[in-house]
This record gives structure tokens, C-alpha cells and sequence, in this order.
DNA sequence: AATGAATGAGGCTTCATTCAT
DNA sequence: GATGAATGAAGCCTCATTCAT
């Protein structure tokens, strides 16, 4: 007979009410959620809920670290499967905007809640900005080191390019009736490798590159 | 004999209270500001406070706008004093930097504690930043109009122009070792004015328009 | 028509509160006391508490302060009537026995609740007890210095004494039908004032002393 | 093959569990002490504790009960060797005041603890003080029969004792820096003889009954 | 207009005890 | 016998808002 293993049981009920407490920051950001509303969310008791996490902060950190890190992951894997660089920033730029197309609620979470959730979490913030710049300058360096674009300022650049993003998936999430994401892929391609001296020529070939794959969709 | 005039006076007190509340926010945030803390600040009641507005919510909601409304006032007043369409678009982008060197608080008020104020808020954020991409926007329309741009989708470009502005302004504002904001300007400057198809040529002739009164402080 | 004084009604309140904490503490200890029990003794809300004092706490601690200084000032009071030495430390322990009889819940809460309220107040409890044990320090160093009394240790001596009145006091508390406090002095002055050394014969004249008014009540 | 006993393995766990709720209790209080920190110290887990152990109280009782009857055991062995009897009732003093200076944590859960344990435990308390107060009145008394001292109220003077016992040992643990508990005898011996009624002549005997051995330490 | 005392709903966290495995 | 996950009742404190004066 197929014992539960009370491990797994326990790392199951930590998942939910990971899960629980990520949907409920998201719907109504960290400050506006109460213990007790993770609680209810994972069908378990505020007590459950502090066995596993020693405060509602540190979930909340949690969750930060590995949403961060899961899109991190998936940025690196789109951008391993090219080898030209700028193709590379490209496949970036195309992952995220696909990814939180696809999982508004790790948008919300990423960008709405972080930002919101008062200046306790301004460090981790920060490190969490900083971690996507560097992201981008790494792919722009390299594509400055291959002579794809001309030499120029990677970081402010990255920055940027960093910025332009959040602002594009805040939008998004805050309009009325969002629209696709993805639409604005095109567009802000276009914009972002300009800002970054991509030859025009470059970037009238359009994302047709890997033919349809371009918009892959997330496994998760 | 000099009366006092109890309108004015009480123009004043209304003034003391928001101008309390004012670095009260950028000081601790939205909901770490306790209404006591700006009575005391304010050197009021917390009932005096509750005269003169209705929630603490609404000072909060006057603070943003008037803050934002000086701001567009000076990009605006900054703007009018060029005419080429891309001098424009440098001005706006300069005085921007320039009014949020100089005033840290107001940079705090209107970047971290829009976001970290709560759900609540979210349709005033919208506005504001609708707001200040619409301004872009409108100096890219003359500059696209006047043919100093190639024609491009502003909308998304002022997008981006406005992400790229916040992420830098955000980052100074949560730097340790915060540095000069104007110094990025040179480099923004470049990457934007790239990312808007202005011409190399035209770029390269610096932000050296109107000689040394670049960077003129505000009055304020 | 008689105005009611806001100030004189807020120090009422005050009163109200730690009137009702003291009864609460005595009955149920520091620890076994919620502030919401608090509250509803003294009519108010829990809000109400906390505007007056700052913590739990607090308010213990201000009780013990001037609960101690009242015993203090009463001791005082009556060990000023006397002139004799012996006396006068006979008066000490006259009163200290008379005013806990007359207030058995002043009693629980100097001799239990500060006790039993936890490490953190072992600093409070210290420095009570040593007051008390200095007090009588005083008295019996007259009494020496009168030669009432043979030299002797009467640091050890008023620790002995304290340590002695507060078993008496303790055990009639916690005795289940407690008896009359006031019964033992003859035979607790007795044994005191032989452990300080007093000749038999001065003990001999019992606490006659003062005619009948020995067992002063109480004013308060 | 040398099996463990089950039943001696599990009186060893049961036993562990109390020496280690024993520490945490005089390091803590009983209040302050989690079953948690209990199961650690014991290096259980809480599941085994409440297999041991109905609750948490019941632990607390057993160990007052223990230590207490251990500490009375000691004296009775001290008191044993001695015949005369004002000699018995100084080895009590004095075996109380040893054993508790080579175990500050026994005098700390005895005097402290038992204390800020709340009202739960006040007939223990009570009762525990009965206990060594009729101890010490059982030697005071055949003390009085023997003719060593004159006839007088044995209660109230073995009250006295304990409390002065009592109240020295707690200043000594609650002292900033405690010195040596066992100095205070010689000190502590004299006032208590005299408030005993024992002529001044067999004071001035001193400790120095039983050679050097008078102060010789537990072996616990 | 202003004051400041009062309210009370909630928030986060702790912890003795239970119980399935 | 033992484990450790789960429960849920309290507990202390905060704070936006109201209101009598």
C-alpha cells in the first residue's frame, strides 16, 4: 500500500501555502494581505503557516527569491538556444514579455508588490533590479564584444533597456483592459535594439527569426 | 491694524499640514506614516487634520497631484524655451533630472511611495504616468512631424523613454552611495535620443545646446 | 453651570485604568492579566489604555512605584510619631503589618505579582526590596547609634526583618482562610526585636506603647 | 548480549527531560520556557515529551516536588550528625545556604520560579513553604524541650527564619555580581540564634562546632 | 477651528496541546 | 515510544477615524 511519506506531505503543504500566499499578495499586494487570508487560501491554520515560515515576511522573501530566480532560469535557458548576440538580447527581451504575458500573477508579484511592499524590502529590491541589468549588459557586452553593435555605454543602456521593460508589464497590468503583451514585442524591439545602435538593417529582419518558435510559449 | 485673515490662516494651516505629509511619505512611506506623525509634524491636532481633509488618503491623493503638476510645469516651462523639436524632448528629459537632484523628497514621494501606497492608488499611478508619457510623447510627435525623427511608433517609445527615466531616477533614489542624478544625463540622453532614431550626427553635438544653462536649478 | 475639566477628566480616566489594572493584577497576576481585562474593568476600550500608557508594562511598573511609595510615605508617617529608636522600628513594623491588613490587594501585588511578573521586572523587584530592607536599615542604625541597641550588623539584621515580614505577609495571602495579619505582631515584634539584640526587658513592655492607638487604621 | 531495558531507557529519556526542563526553567522562568525549548534541551521532540509528561505544569510540579524533597533530605542528613539541639538548627542554616551556593539553578527554580510561575502553582508554593518551616520548627522546638532556649512561639519564629533565608537567598540571586552566599552564615546565624532566644554565649560559640568540616559541600 | 481622548477593528506572532504516522 | 506537523485560542499593540468640548 503506498505509505504517504510525511516529507513529502510537509513540503507539499509548505508548496500551498507558498502558492496560497503568492496569489493573495498578488490580488491584493503584501501590506493589504493577512496571515490569516494566506491561511484560509491554503486551507490550513496561522499556526500551520508558522511552522513552516518563521513570519510572514519571510515568505514573502521567499517567494521574491525563487519568482526571480524561475524567470531568471527561463531567460537563460531561451537565450542558450542562440548564438547570435544580439538574437540573444532579443530572446531575452521576447522570454519575459512571454512569460508574464503568460503569468500575470508572477508579474503582479515581480513588479506591483515588490515595489509596494514598503521600504522593509527596498534592499531586496534592489538586488532584484540589479540582477536583470546585469542580465542585459551581459548580453550587450557580448554583442558589443562581437562587433554587433557599436561600443557604447552598456550599463546605462541595460538600465534602460531594464526600465523600459518594467514600465511596458506595469502598464499591462494596470490597464483597464490589458490587451496582449506580446503585441508590444515587436515595437519595443525595435526601440530597444535602436537604443542600443543595432544597424537598422539588423532590426528590419524582424523577430521572423526560428521562424514561428519565436513566441514560445512556458512550460511551468 | 494687520489682521490676520482667518482664510489665509487657515490656507496656511492646510499648507503646514501638506507640506508635513509631504516629507513625512518620502521619509517613512504611505502606510508607515501614521496621521499622528504628521499632526506632529505639522504641529496640529490630529482633529485639525481631519478638518482640513477628509482622510489620510486624500492628503495623500493632493500630494501626488500638486507634486506632479509642478513637475509637468517646469518640464513644460523648460520646453518652451526651445524650438527644435529634439532640443525639446532634451530639455523635458533634463529637467526632469535636474528637478529630482534637487529635490530628493519629491522624487521619493512620487517614485516609491505611489507604488508602495497599495492597490488603492493604482489608478492615480496610471494617470500619472499616462501623464508624462503623453508629454513625451507630444515633443516626439513635433520632432516626428518636423522630420527630425524618423516617423516610429511614439507611443511605445515614450514608453520606454518614461521606464528608462523612472528606473534611473528609482535606482538613485535606493542607491547607497546615491552620486550625482545629472551625471547620468549625457549617457540617458544618448541611449534615449538613439532609441528615437535621432541621427548620430545630431546626437553627437552634446546637450551643448543654450550653452551653460543646461543644468539651471529650479527655484521652487 | 459647572464645565467639566478635560484635563481633570483625562487624569480621572487614567486613574480609572490603573485603579482597574491594580485589582486585575492582585486578583490574576501580571502574566494571567490581558489588557483587554484591563479594559473592560475600567470601562474603556483597549485603544483607550494605550493612549494613556504606553505598554502593559508601564502601567505595572507605575503601580509598583507608587504603591511602594505610598507604604513608604505611610511608614514614614507613623515611625515620625515616635522618638524612641526601638520604637520607631516597632512603628515600622506596626504599620507595614496594619496597612496590608487593611489592604490585601496592595499586598498581593507588591508581594506576588512583582515576583511572579516575570525577569523583567527582576531589576524593579530588586530595588523595591532593598528599599524596604534600607528603610529598616535606617531605624535600627539609630537604635544603635542611640545605644539602644548592641552594635551589631544591621545590614543583615534589616534583610532578616524584610525577609521575615515578607513570609508573614506571603503566607497570610496565600493562607486559605487567612486570619487576622495584625495578630501576629506581638509575636513577629517579639522575635524581631530579639534578633536585633533588644534587652528583654524593653521587649517585656509589650507594644503597649501609645496607649490603645497601637493599631492605627488606615487613612486612605 | 547486554539489551537495554526498555523500561531503564525510557526512565533515562523521562529523566533527561526533566533535567533539561529543569535548566530551562531557572534559566528562563516557567513562563519564558517553551516546551519546545524543553524538547530541544532534551534533544526529544514535543510528541515525546507529552508522552512523559501530561502537560507542561506537571513537569514544573514534579521538579519542585523533587528538588524540594532532595534539599530537605540534605538537611536531615546534615541535622543527623549533630546532637545538641541549636547545633541541629544551625546545620540546617547552614546546609540550606551550601547546597544552594553549589546550585545556584536548584536555588534559582526553587525561589524564582516557583514564584513567577503564577497562581497555578500558589499551594505548591505554599505548601513547599509550610514544609521547610515546619522543618525548622521541629528543631526550634526540641531545641525549646531540650532547655537550650527559653520557651516561645516556635511558629512564628521558624517563619521568620524561612524568610530571612528566604529573602537573602533571593537578593544573592538576583545580585548584580553575587558574591559568596555561604559568607552570609556566620552573619545571617548570629541574628537568627538571637531571635531564637539562644543566650548570647552559645552565639559567641560560633560555627566553629564540628571542627572544619562545618561547611562542607554537597556531593549532590 | 482645534484639541486630544476614545474607539475598536485588525494585525502579527506565540505556544500548549493533539494526533496521524 | 517517538516524531513533527497542525491547530486555534489568546495576547499585545497600532492606528485611522470620530466626537464632545
Amino acid at each position: 500500500m503506498p505509505r504517504i511519506d510525511p516529507a513529502e506531505q510537509s513540503r507539499s503543504r509548505r508548496e500551498r501555502i507558498l502558492d496560497a500566499a503568492f496569489s493573495a499578495f498578488a490580488k491584493r499586494g503584501y501590506r493589504d494581505t493577512a496571515v490569516d487570508d494566506i491561511a484560509a487560501a491554503a486551507e490550513t491554520s496561522k499556526g500551520g503557516i508558522y511552522f513552516h515560515f518563521p513570519s510572514k515576511e519571510a515568505i514573502f522573501r521567499e517567494l521574491m527569491q525563487t519568482t526571480a530566480d524561475k524567470l531568471v532560469a527561463r531567460v537563460e535557458r531561451a537565450v542558450a538556444l542562440e548564438q547570435e548576440p544580439v538574437a540573444k538580447a532579443e530572446a531575452a527581451l521576447r522570454t519575459v514579455l512571454a512569460t508574464f504575458a503568460g503569468h500575470r500573477t508572477m508579474a503582479r508579484v515581480l513588479f506591483l508588490d515588490m515595489a509596494g511592499a514598503g521600504r522593509a524590502f527596498q534592499a531586496e529590491t534592489n538586488r532584484l533590479h540589479e540582477r536583470f541589468a546585469e542580465l542585459i549588459k551581459g548580453y550587450l557586452d557580448e554583442a558589443v564584444a562581437a562587433g554587433a553593435i557599436p561600443p557604447l555605454d552598456t550599463g546605462i543602456t541595460s538600465v534602460v533597456w531594464f526600465g523600459a521593460l518594467n514600465e511596458v508589464v506595469a502598464r499591462w497590468l494596470l490597464a483597464d483592459k490589458p490587451g496582449s503583451l506580446e503585441e508590444t514585442y515587436p515595437a519595443l524591439r525595435k526601440v530597444l535594439l535602436r537604443s542600443a545602435g543595432v544597424p537598422e538593417a539588423r532590426i528590419a529582419q524582424g523577430g521572423a527569426a526560428h521562424g514561428g518558435a519565436t513566441m514560445v510559449g512556458a512550460t511551468r
